[in-house]
DNA sequence: ATGAAAGCGCTAACAC
DNA sequence: GTGTTAGCGCTTTCAT
């Protein structure tokens, strides 16, 4: 019946006759001093005039927001809303409600995204294989919000929490893997090369080569963009210039599935002719058929770790472990051949 | 170099020896009101300091937040992340955040995320797919958010600016096309039977077969939810129960490519043996093989319509169309024949 | 061109 | 148990 959009609670004291204290006490679950009738008659008028407190004006009396900002390079790539999933459950659960943007890689975008979270006074931020250099990133900590990375590491100053897959580790299980099976020409497919994750990467396949004492081909190793349409590019050029290789393993499970489905329609049988290992495990490749050997991190578990990580931060308790580090796990399922486990 | 976490305008302006009105002036850009070198002196001083003005002050001082709130099913659904991009893409070309929010397609937590919206006072709510009955929605209304609807209707009063999809034509298109290939045992799989978008799609199925006074044989409807594994599932046991069928149309891409893939793996060749058509046009449908064929609509683009127009709302300016309903289209890809337009 | 002051809706001492 | 009061950081009207 109201004919307003929201009431105060200076008009709720009034209609109550009680202070303003009072109310903000009730609405507050306050337990202490307010009286068993008072607190009824109270939380009635509430009722009736769906009243709802204002979180803004809250925040400035409180410094606190009851806000988190997350910054991704992009919502709709396939790789990021099971990260956001993981975060805004978690925040879900504490009673923060999650700002989003966008960066599309872009650090002066990153930037601004950042910035405006500022303003909205976020009581923290969870940064997404963040693109921002170090530099910006030590100066915005000036602001001091509390900051939790996800998927890149930097030294522990600048971020208060962080985890991050051990890419060089990862790329190696899935180089080790190919060697092992005999393979002496692995294609490496990569995306954008000046990314921190994918130096990493490089330098574990790198590393297993050297290990195993084969020498690395760098015609080879190919660079492009994180989407499936580049992998299948990638397949067409590796085929058209026939390119002498005899396994391939990507930085990203979407160039890895484009490459798939681009072989297999040239007629390569897969993993007969040819073994495939991704990386990431995106959802999608579980789906896809074939399904896609690859490299898992629990993005959606790691997300939601951090988030709560962060929380504590806010809260003031102690984070014991503030910067994680987990190794993925290599999950073969169509794209390799079958094999006893060595 | 500084200590604090951020400065305020009171602050700023004692540094200045001007006021806290003057200091306003400059950090809005007020043209009027204040001379060039004072102003000089301010922003100066706003730049070494990292100023940043606090939004929560300012929204409760003119009561708009500069925050919109988007609330959708499941952020992680192939289907939303592109609904988002357009939203939060055309939302921060007008200086908007984004505030996010699950249902779970759960009308309890839809409300909740709505209202926990309301406290933040967003200055309008873009609701997806929402789950809501028109009792609740229209009970919210009282608040007077602008509302944005993309993905249903109602009737007007429930929402200021709305678009959605004709299901009902979509799911004839598909049908029509179908039954014109000479199909008669048409399987129809959807997803959750509750969800106004399925019962329009279930009526656009039985009127195309009216139209063209053939049967509908209800033993070829099937219901599910709308999920990859849900077709999987559909496509076993339409197989093991051995019904007969001679082509399949769904609710949601994610059912078709569950059971194309499903399928493909049981020697059912499509679509020679078995022609698919999905709804939905994901961008999965696009990039997997075979290429989903599929009922399109511009999901990117009517997001971004909506939030456009939901901005208009906002800003008071008149929205002649508000609520528009768009034809979707049907795209031929690789689970139909191909065969000449009639 | 600039300032003083009231007010936005709320919280948090402190007093009674 | 309840009220008073002084902010929080900003905008905005009205003087000057």
């Amino acid at each position: 019946m109201a004919e307003k959009l929201t009431y105060s609670i200076a008009e709720i004291a009034a209609m109550c006759n009680v202070s303003k204290a009072t109310v903000s006490r009730v609405i507050n679950n306050n337990p202490q001093g307010v009286g068993k009738e008072t607190r009824a008659r109270v939380l009635k008028t509430i009722q009736q005039l769906n009243y709802r407190p204002n979180a803004l004006a809250r925040g400035v009396a409180t410094s606190r927001s009851g806000m988190i900002g997350v910054v991704v390079p992009d919502v709709s790539n396939f790789f990021y809303p099971k990260l956001i999933r993981g975060i805004t459950d978690c925040m879900d659960k504490k009673g923060y409600s999650v700002i989003i943007g966008n960066s599309d890689y872009d650090p002066k975008r990153e930037a601004e995204q950042l910035l405006s979270m500022i303003d909205k006074r976020v009581d923290g931020i969870m940064l997404c294989s963040g693109v921002s250099n170090r530099e910006f990133l030590s100066e915005f900590r000036k602001y001091h919000v509390p900051m939790g990375l996800v998927g890149r590491v930097f030294d522990s100053s600048l971020s208060d929490v962080s985890i991050t897959g051990d890419n060089i580790k990862g790329a190696m299980k899935s180089a080790e893997y190919l060697i092992q099976s005999g393979k002496r020409r692995i294609v490496y497919a990569e995306g954008n090369p000046d990314i921190s994750g994918s130096r990493q990467r490089m330098e574990g396949y790198r590393k297993a080569h050297e290990a195993a004492g084969i020498p690395v081909h760098e015609e080879l190793i190919l660079h492009g963009e994180y989407s499936i349409d580049c992998g299948r590019y990638m397949a067409m050029q590796l085929l058209e210039n026939k390119v002498d290789f005899d396994a391939i393993m990507t930085g990203s499970d979407l160039i890895a599935i484009g490459i798939v489905f681009q072989l297999l329609k040239s007629g390569v049988r897969i993993p007969e002719d040819i073994e495939v290992i991704g990386f990431d495990d995106i959802e999608l490749s579980r789906v896809i058929d074939p399904p896609l050997s690859t490299i898992s991190k629990p993005h959606y578990d790691m997300a939601w770790h951090v988030a709560d990580q962060l929380f504590k931060v806010i809260q003031g308790d102690p984070v014991p472990l503030p910067h994680a580090t987990i190794e993925p796990q290599l999950v073969l399922r169509a794209t390799t051949k079958k094999r006893r486990e060595t």
